[in-house]
DNA sequence: ATTTTTTGTGTTAATTTTACACTTAAAAAA
DNA sequence: TTTTTTAAGTGTAAAATTAACACAAAAAAT
């Protein structure tokens, strides 16, 4: 087949991810210190190009594997970035994701040999190009998700806590809620069963597990409901 | 400077919109026929490529002006569309765009010279490639938009009736709403303005017509809010 | 045994949402 | 001029949801 579009400009696209993590108590997102030219050893959002016979999805997958060893992760398209000269280097545009991820599942070793860290969002340096834009982005899109959707599953150890569960609401929306109207709504969404198990960790008398339904997360991340908390 | 990105991939990136109008009756997107290969002859929605000197926005912008006469529309980047095969002829990458407007203010030569037509949502052709996909993509997100933003203003010409702007709801959701619960819930969102003129034209008794409070719109736009209907 | 710490639980008031039906205005027809 | 027709306009009560709020229980540490 002739090429019809044989005029037209070809650029670079990229694709940047904003990883996610939560540790109990903050919600963090993993930076790495650029490793070549332009703005090298300054800190970034991971990623890389896209390859002529990948999808985006496909290229985003690939970036979140390589930098912390997970496949299956959580991820979700957010939206292009294509400022001219966003990347003084080539005329770049960069389709930005975010993923989700139980930030004690991923590789100790990638995060070491990337010298890559986990930042608190309220704390993470500025990062190079228009990435903190894409942060921010993030952030917007990860707050009104966790108002429509359940997100617990992906950024959770498999068994947590009601706290657990409750503080990493706290974080995403950056506010505080109350404890007892809290764990009714989450009850009430009917997708975590309440384990016989305890976790001793966090205090003397030891509070509850509990686990997601498989199935009946999957159902509320398919219809969504409307979170008020 | 050196292009450190010099061994990456190139690609053609368009971008596609799906231009919503509404006239007074049916949520309508605007189509034509495609005129060159591949696919020429069938319907499509309108597009065109990235320019290497113009971000998504002004080439969505261009592509908007071009087959509408419009500027200043109001429009929102969607999602890429990335499948390695979506577009036989050679790899192109996506970015979909939505864009409201008033139906009425649109070129109508324009609209000629193009083969192009106002479908509604539920009785368009199906279209080339991923089209259609992105179609479905925009209304589940002009759905979702009209519940956390003010829409009225982009489709509605400048004075309306309340039975317009519910008729306008109602067709974005497909459902059916009461009207004093509707016009209720208006004026608690304080964003119009009651006139002393009459449109005369849907009734004999005549019903008031409304203007937005540009300032107010403005403000709920950037704020947002929750509307359950 | 006492202190300390964090968990766990239920009720009431306030707010929001839903359901619902009749009158009014004005043109058109008789 | 009277009657008919059509869509507009309006309010209230019940139901559902959300928000506010405080104390007892468990168990480890002292």
């Amino acid at each position: 087949m002739i090429n019809n579009y044989s005029s037209e400009d070809k650029v670079l696209l990229a694709v940047d991810c904003i990883i996610f993590g939560f540790d109990e108590e903050d919600l963090k997102i993993l930076l790495i210190r650029r490793g070549f030219e332009p703005e090298k050893g300054k800190w970034s959002l991971v990623g890389g190009f896209l390859k002529s016979e990948e999808t985006l999805d496909d290229a985003a997958r690939r970036v979140l594997e390589r930098y912390t060893g997970l496949s299956d992760v959580y991820m979700e398209q957010l939206a292009a970035f294509s400022e001219v000269d966003r990347d003084p280097a080539d005329r770049t545009i960069s389709m930005a994701y975010y993923a989700l991820i139980n930030i004690k599942e991923h590789n100790e070793k990638l995060i070491k040999q990337f010298s890559a860290n986990w930042f608190s969002v309220s704390q993470a340096p500025s990062l190079i190009f228009d990435h903190d834009k894409m942060v921010h982005f993030a952030i917007r899109r990860l707050r009104t998700r966790a108002t429509t959707r359940p997100i617990g599953f992906e950024l959770l150890p498999e068994k947590f806590t009601m706290r657990q569960l409750q503080k990493l609401y706290e974080a995403i929306w950056d506010t505080t809620l109350d404890k007892r109207n809290f764990i009714n709504k989450i009850r009430s969404l009917d997708i975590v069963v309440k384990l016989d198990e305890k976790d001793k960790k966090s205090s003397r008398k030891g509070s509850f597990l509990y686990q997601f339904d498989p199935s009946k997360y999957d159902k509320k991340a398919a219809e969504g409901f409307m979170l008020k908390l």
